[in-house]
RNA sequence: CGGGGCGUAGCGCAGUUUGGUAGCGCGCUUGCUUUGGGAGCAAGAUGUCGCAGGUUCAAAUCCUGUCGCCCCGACCA
């Protein structure tokens, strides 16, 4: 390719919509337009950088057995309500687009495929025989984010390599997914991405096991919990965790005492000589189920944890999984809420809140759920609130509160814990920019949408699934999020837009240009792949412009031409090698193949598992 | 959804407080000179000031509505 005919418009400003580096270059570069929020324009520089990683995500994936398709991003309503998450992806906080056709039928712009290749599948698959089966594609998604960001981090339309694998059995199942996880290794490693795998929620997908691949950033919008020994990793939101030991505190009698205007724990702390680990807060949620009105939820952590929501959202659906799909969970507004005639005390409640202190209040039905943390349930003696303004409470143990609590792990798992594999070893945070997720989903889909088989001893039972996901165009920006510099950006060769530039430092001296063309005709005989800058520009514009698009190498052909001479520089590296021309392919070339390997070991080639 | 900020030339911005009919830098066009890290000089082109109403002799500026974009938050008890 010739930097005349790419259209090359590059800003010399970063522009005002960007806010983080990787998302700034992209645009200055000319890689990507923003035509509105969350929704880009993939500018040929970017459409070339999006193939290569496609073409290694699809070698990996031919490599262990799975067989590309491609399935409809438009999908009909009735698909995603057998598997009873139409709602839960439509309603509230959903993130599926959602229309209606001219018939008024409903549909959804598929942001997952699961329901559609299980229907597949459930057609398909009548026995034993053809199992195990995997499934994957390329294809644009599309998620009505609450809030699209960082150019193509998160984006309302975006790239995604999803998988899914149908098994006879759960033991199969897992060492398929052993198998993905290795691929995956690959991929990131090829793609010259230096990725974290952390033990991951399920989140909405649902199933057992997962496991996220983290690019780690210091603008990744997860924060990843590990330990130095490298035996453990998990997001946050997953992570589990030895709280720090409680101070303990004898508390001899029952009773209240006064607290004015303590409405905090720092407060109450401060006045009273205590320190948090002797106090349990209490905060009220509402859970939104599908079916019926929603559930008041009050929930108990010692005064110095916090509550993790998406574990306590797992915990709800899972303990009222009769009520259907859990829709929303939010904080209750307790400012607003009626107790006895009156507010309710703010800052001053307790665990013993009384089941009618929410009534009354629109769309709230019955009593309490109460859920305590470990945290505050293994306290022999705590202070709590009173449930009276300005006072609070010593109880000298949960007896004295007569009420029955579950009891479930809902705190947050916060850096510097100690670690449950080695209560000498502690957590570390760091960010991660989540590039890939795999999921064992069990049975899930296949149950809701009748993925059945049969099996060697004649009987029918649903298959079971794993699903598997690489954010294409994600992990394309991560891998600029992890390889700048003040210059621009810096491709791993594996994915860059060119393996080298030629850059004609004088196009109107002839020996320049003559070198430079025979230069161009060499590398593209073999193989290389490689961009001459033939623009009528000052060389200073043209340097500017190879760093600033990153690729990995750039040959320039300047004042040495004449007597045959050029020079070979890394796009990462300050020195400058000069050199014959001859010279240049017998020296780049083994370089350039080590390099299109990213990370990758030598040994480890892609194709055994 | 809540809070904050911003929409003026292709890009980055000033001008808005105090109303008087639009500017700067970069980029773009032409010419000459220059030619190894975003050249110099000269001459030029480019705007429904996001959109729609309103107030006024007069609106980028004031008022109302609306659309779009960006950031922060969704915490504490």
């Amino acid at each position: 390719m010739r930097a005349q005919d790419l259209l090359l418009v590059t800003l010399r400003e970063p522009p005002a919509e960007a806010e983080i580096p990787s998302h700034q270059w992209l645009v200055r570069g000319g890689f990507i337009r923003r035509v509105a929020s969350g929704i880009y324009a993939y500018m040929p520089l970017m459409w070339r950088v999006l193939r290569k990683v496609e073409a290694i995500v699809r070698e990996e994936m031919d490599a262990i057995g799975a067989l590309e398709l491609r399935l409809p991003a438009l999908q009909p309503a009735e698909l995603w309500r057998r598997s009873g998450r139409w709602d839960t992806y439509t309603a509230g906080e959903g993130i599926m687009f959602s229309l209606r056709d001219r018939q008024g039928r409903e549909l959804g712009l598929g942001p997952t495929h699961e329901e559609v290749v299980t229907s597949l599948a459930a057609d398909l698959i009548r026995s034993y025989r053809q199992l195990p089966v995997c499934f994957y594609q390329l294809q644009t998604k599309f998620r009505d984010e609450i809030r699209p960001r960082f150019g193509l981090m998160r984006g309302r339309e975006f790239i995604m390599k999803d998988a899914y694998s149908f098994h006879a059995d759960e033991e199969d199942l897992r060492r398929y997914y052993g198998s993905m996880d290795q691929a995956y290794r690959r991929v990131f490693a090829r793609c010259g991405l230096k990725v974290l795998a952390v033990q991951a929620d399920s989140g909405a997908i649902g199933g057992a096991a997962s496991q996220e691949f983290m690019a780690m950033a210091e603008a990744g919008e997860d924060l990843v919990l590990s330990s130095a020994d490298g035996r453990y990793a998990a997001n946050q939101e997953r992570a589990q965790s030895l709280p720090p030991p409680a101070a303990p505190l004898k508390v001899t009698a029952d009773e209240c005492f006064a607290t004015p205007g303590q409405a905090t724990i720092e407060a109450v702390c401060a006045a009273h000589n205590l320190h948090p680990t002797q106090t349990v807060k209490v905060l009220l949620h509402r859970a939104s189920f599908a079916d019926g009105p929603d559930q008041p939820v009050l929930t108990v952590l010692r005064g110095d944890q916090e509550v993790n929501t998406v574990k306590l959202a797992n915990v709800l659906g899972r303990l009222l999984a009769e009520r259907g799909p859990l829709l929303a969970l939010e904080r209750l507004e307790v400012d607003t809420l009626p107790a006895h005639g009156a507010q309710l005390p703010v800052g001053f409640l307790g665990p013993d809140l009384a089941d009618d202190a929410v009534q009354g209040t629109p769309g709230l039905v019955g009593g309490f759920l109460r859920i305590v943390d470990p945290t505050a349930a293994d306290l022999a003696g705590f202070v709590c609130g009173a449930n009276a303004p300005d006072q609070h409470r010593r109880a000298p143990g949960w007896r004295a509160l007569a009420l029955s609590f579950t009891r479930a792990d809902v705190r947050s798992a916060q850096p510097g814990d100690r670690c449950r594999h080695d209560s000498e070893a502690v957590l570390t945070a760091t960010r991660g920019i989540e590039v890939g997720h795999i999921f064992q989903l069990g049975r899930k889909y296949s149950s809701a949408l009748a993925a059945c088989f049969n099996t060697e001893g004649g009987g029918t039972e649903p298959m079971w699934m794993g699903c598997y996901g690489i954010g294409v165009s994600r992990l394309a920006q991560a891998a600029v999020e992890q390889n700048h510099d003040d210059n621009g950006m810096i491709w791993p060769v594996g994915i860059a837009p060119f393996e080298v530039v030629i850059t004609v430092a004088n196009g109107e001296e002839q020996e320049q240009r003559r070198l430079a063309e025979g230069l161009y005709g060499e590398l593209r005989a073999a193989g290389v792949d490689v961009l001459l800058d033939d623009r009528v520009e000052r060389a200073g514009v043209k340097f500017k412009d190879a760093d600033l698009l990153g690729i990995p190498w750039r040959v320039v052909v300047g004042r040495n031409a004449a007597r045959g001479g050029i020079e070979l520089k890394a796009r990462s590296a300050r020195e400058v090698l000069d050199m014959d021309a001859p010279r240049l392919l017998p020296h780049l070339l083994p370089r350039l193949q080590r390099q299109r390997r990213g990370s990758l070991p030598e040994t480890g080639s892609g194709v055994e598992v």
